[in-house]
DNA sequence: TGTAGAATGAAGTAAACCTACAACACATTA
DNA sequence: TAATGTGTTGTAGGTTTACTTCATTCTACA
């Protein structure tokens, strides 16, 4: 009998990744979907439509959104989801939790965050994100807040490749950094919410010089995608709190994209970490060792 | 979204188990299953007839032998059935892989780095981590190289809750800024060899002014864990290019401490956290959005 | 207020599932 | 050997379900 395919996901998460971009009437498809609804299985096209409130070509548009050609595509990777064995301390985290019962609920969410964006990950914009960071001239990585961390360590990989790379922090050095940009240039842009003013203006303005944007977003229906050539989403469930699970999983799309442009030239990407290794070592070495 | 009924099974084996009682045309349709043969989820009961050389009738005779009164039924099981759950693809990456899959096994070593370090989490250290957080006059977070992001990670998660704390990544600087704690003070650093020079003699200066030290790292052997009054270990598998699984690991257990001291005080750390958001928004606000 | 474009539902079509029944095969009995 | 009964199978047609198309409604913006 054949063995398959397959990973294992939430659909629930997919939904919720995508819930932003949806028209009103997939909004409510979605939040049918959302609820506790122990027979959907065994639902029709137009008994969700029906229960959602919505016709059944909506429902069906629903679908062809998160990317499935058709119903039953849909309905087969639904009853998969909702097949998941055991696991899934998905809990809220609560008040009463001891440290290590806490330390382990973010663990579990920051695993499951890491799940969903691989479940979510259009592998052709992935693909092209590598193509358009490894043909770029200079390429300019930025993000606020929050995301300044994972700029930083996005950079901190990718000079390590020969690219000529930088990282902005700075809401107005961005500005003027993306101003010097041209057309052969890249501007990388890692936003949560895809809506803060800063990095949008210089995303903008950038775009505006005939630069390509790649963004690394949780927010698949922000102003940032409508700039973006290429869109990296990451998903979460989302409860205040626990916002940061999916910066987590943005630091594994760093990783995911730190590792594919090495590969496409491992010999001198090992090159390149080897003379950087050495010069640490010999950094260590003339200063000594501590007691 | 629901979660679950049924347990898992292989319906090969039930099918099987049936395959004496069943007629010769029956008999035709379970060979046709329990061959491999990998499209069968998307076939439709005429698809099945075709294939097994009977009439659909038939296809469903055999579905309702096996206990199914509908043919949909018997697909929501055969899917299920199918669906063996991810299978661990912790194979290295290498350099025939398409983009896409090197993606994916970076997610899933991700994944793994944050199961391992979740398996070693030592609960005792953990609670005694945070307690000495919450409990320092100034908190010093200090990193270097590739350890830089990660410092910053946790600055920007610490001062959130009002917590007296200061970053730095810079040497020089951060061995300045330890010569001025005091026993009261606490230094949190975060080095994946736990060797590094300039780390190490930070640290000892620190704990030479009696200052508790926690250490976040990924060598348990390093000298650094002599200094530590607290140990966090991050563990992966390692081998070279993917040791940085292991900072995804280290992102994780900040965010595990966030959440650990967030929850020693709710509704302070909600209050705080309001507080910043509503000067982020009002900053968006006064610049105006852009198109 | 008018207009372009998106979003939506209604109606119709195609496909899939299911039922009912007729035909057949084979065994049993007269 | 013929008649009868039982169980198996395919066919034809009805019903449900999925999908397409298009007209209508809404919304944003001039």
């Amino acid at each position: 009998m054949a063995q398959i395919e397959s990973s294992v996901f939430d659909m629930g998460s997919v939904i919720r990744g995508y819930y932003p971009s949806f028209t009103p009437s997939e909004k409510k498809v979605a939040d049918f979907f959302l609820e506790d609804n122990p027979g959907i299985i065994r639902m029709t096209l137009a008994d969700v439509a029906a229960e959602s409130g919505v016709s059944d070509a909506s429902v069906l548009r629903f679908c062809r959104s998160l990317g499935y050609k058709r119903w039953l595509e849909f309905k087969i990777d639904l009853t998969r989801s909702l097949h998941r064995p055991s696991e899934q301390i998905l809990d809220e985290v609560n008040e009463k939790d001891s440290p290590g019962v806490l330390a382990k609920k973010v663990f579990q969410n920051s695993i499951q965050a890491i799940m969903d964006t691989r479940a979510v990950l259009d592998e052709e914009q992935f693909e092209r994100a590598i193509e358009l960071i490894s043909g770029a001239e200079k390429i300019l990585i930025i993000g606020v807040g929050t995301s300044g961390p994972i700029a930083h360590e996005m950079y901190n990989r990718f000079f390590r490749l020969g690219l000529n790379c930088k990282v902005q922090t700075d809401s107005y050095l961005q500005m003027m950094e993306s101003a010097l940009l041209s057309s052969r240039d890249l501007v990388i842009v890692i936003s949560q919410t895809g809506d803060s003013t800063d990095p949008l203006k210089t995303t903008a303005l950038a775009k505006s010089r005939g630069c390509c944007v790649i963004a690394i977003t949780g927010n698949s229906g922000s102003k940032l995608t409508d700039f973006a050539d290429v869109v990296l989403l990451s998903v979460s469930h989302e409860n205040r709190i626990e916002t940061i699970a999916s910066r987590i999983a943005q630091y594994a799309l760093t990783h995911a994209l730190f590792i594919g442009l090495a590969m496409r030239n491992i010999s001198e990407a090992v090159e390149k970490d080897q003379i950087i290794w050495d010069a640490i070592m010999e950094r260590n070495f003339f200063q000594g060792n501590i007691q």
